[in-house]
DNA sequence: ATGAAAGCGCTAACAC
DNA sequence: GTGTTAGCGCTTTCAT
């Protein structure tokens, strides 16, 4: 027995065929699990598949089925890390869950800057995916209609922010922030500030939207000094919440965009002696696992990260299958209180 | 002219040079940059390219030529989230930097927990990649020893934890950490504790060798009391170093194996009243952009991640081209000396 | 410099 | 149930 070792020459169909006793189509018979295959020949190609470390080129399948089994994950990011985003990880964490059980294979793509953005658009359009799901964060990214016009299959991963009519799955930002925003006065408080995402990322347009939709139904005005924007990161939370202690000494609840700020923000409050929710109460969104361990625990707005991502999973498919009627889906939140607000 | 709207059929080579009054071979000679081709057909040819938003198909490609010129960063992790790691999101940067002017493409694979590394393992054995650059961060990986007998291409980040023979690129964590260390002595510190990273990681080992090298070589002991295990996060950092504080007031100086670390250690030591470096110097490890910012800015071991990630891809490129004889690199650290130490 | 032709390894009719 | 056959779209000799 000839050691197989390292590369060389990888064995095809046609020698599993030749050891079996069979024809190269019974072999891919067997391989693609058709039914139409006696017990017999299945064991003898099995038989010869595993004596030599048969594995099917993938290159010569995808020739002619037109497929590669493969989505891609796109982070198109301009500048900064996204990767220590949690929410990212956990997105990332919550497709491969959703992909395990099936024959797909997941990929991430990084596209920083134009030129990475053009490497990623013509890999995709030379066939090596079958579909995207694209993580486009900021405003003026030519990848979504690149690859829209390329044909590729594409699902975005939260409302595009400029409106174009493409697949799209997101959270209901408006509808979280609204009901953290209508909690905090509910719980009688009057001065509510919050601490908002980036203007140009739409998570944190649309939960600004939310806050000032909940002032609005209570009919109460919007203070800009009781909004000052953060960068969804902890150090950004502490930062604006700083500021907006500076600025309004009187506030008494504040609606934090992204947990990571809010553990920011709660960092914040301690250091300028505030209690919570004594003082101040506070609301986060659930963009990272952080709610739980904070200290106090915070009441956060929750996103169901997992269906969001089977559901990504489930309209890419469809998209590859052909369907071009695939229509954007927004997924409720729902407030999860612990003991800030 | 009919738009060339979505998907439909996309041109092949021979409606390329129908196009263009060639033939195939003088298409796909232009596509492929040959130098025996006249002028004139490669206008004509790069006419019909355009006009038939022509892009080559990569199985049939790769079919033929055996390579699908994309190149996979691995990571492979049992539990929690690398991304988070800066010096993950580092690497990835240096690497696609690496790779800007090349025709290679960069993807990402991600393999939690058994299944999903076979995932991983299957997808780059079916001729999906090239080659793979494996960031393995603990032990008892499968991985390197799967993709090694499948032949796959594969250079290590980081040296192996269990001392096998594979191609790997390194930074020289036990001489930077030496270094480190002795700058402490040198500064005449004589109750120097470390801050570790987790004792299954490779740098963390390391780093701790180089302390214990140091410490040796002043014909010092090592005392267990100046000696706490973090996890490379700020959290951790933090964590530890109040626990030294409350094991061994008396300490007057840290090593700290990682920069994140060190910034939750400065904290601590704010916190505690400690004057940095008055009171109690530090030095760092740069896994991390945050050296610069810290406060006070951070005296930290350096990291020649661009240059490291060049070699990695160097590297594989050697193997992908069947040079089997490439060998594992370590590459020097040096002393950026800031407030701190 | 260019074309004709032979495959790369696989799947999918289509016959039997 | 199984084998035969015809390509999938491309690169690459080998003539010319």
């Amino acid at each position: 027995m000839t050691a197989v070792h390292g590369r060389g020459p990888s064995p095809t169909l046609e020698e599993v065929a030749g050891l079996a006793g069979v024809s190269r189509a019974t072999v891919s018979r067997v391989v693609n699990d058709s039914p139409r295959v006696s017990p017999e020949a299945r064991t003898a190609v099995l038989a010869a598949i595993e004596q030599l470390r048969y594995v099917p080129n993938r290159a010569a399948r995808s020739l002619v089925t037109r497929r590669t089994d493969t989505i891609a994950l796109v982070l198109s990011e301009s500048d900064t890390q996204v990767f220590s985003d949690p929410f990212f990880a956990r997105t990332v964490r919550e497709l491969s869950a959703a992909l395990a059980d099936t024959e797909l294979n997941l990929v991430l793509l990084t596209a920083r800057g134009e030129r990475e953005q053009e490497k990623v658009g013509r890999y995709a359009r030379q066939g090596h995916v079958d579909g995207v799901i694209l993580m486009s964060l900021h405003r003026d990214d030519p990848l979504p209609g690149t690859l829209a016009a390329a044909g590729v299959p594409l699902v975005l991963s939260g409302r595009p922010l400029d409106g174009r009519e493409v697949c799209y799955v997101d959270a209901d930002n408006v509808g979280g922030a609204t009901a953290a925003t209508e909690l905090l006065l509910a719980g009688g408080r009057r001065r509510i500030a919050t601490v908002t995402g980036p203007g140009d990322m739409i998570a944190g347009i649309d939960r600004l939207a939310g806050y000032r939709t909940a002032l609005a139904g209570a009919g109460r005005p919007v203070d800009p000094l009781l909004v000052a924007e953060g960068d969804f990161t902890e150090a950004g939370g502490n930062r604006a919440m700083a500021e907006l202690l500076a600025r309004a000494p009187d506030l008494d609840a504040v609606f934090v965009a992204s947990d990571p700020m809010a553990v920011g923000a709660l960092r914040a409050l301690r250091r300028a002696g505030r209690s919570v929710p004594g003082d101040v109460a506070v609301v986060g969104f659930d963009d990272a696992p952080v709610a739980a361990t904070a200290d106090p625990p915070l009441t956060t707005v929750a996103q169901p990260l997992d269906e969001m991502c089977r559901l990504m999973v489930e309209l890419l498919r469809r998209r590859i299958e052909g369907d071009e009627q695939v229509a954007a889906r927004v997924c409720a939140t729902r407030l999860v209180r612990r003991a800030s607000a």
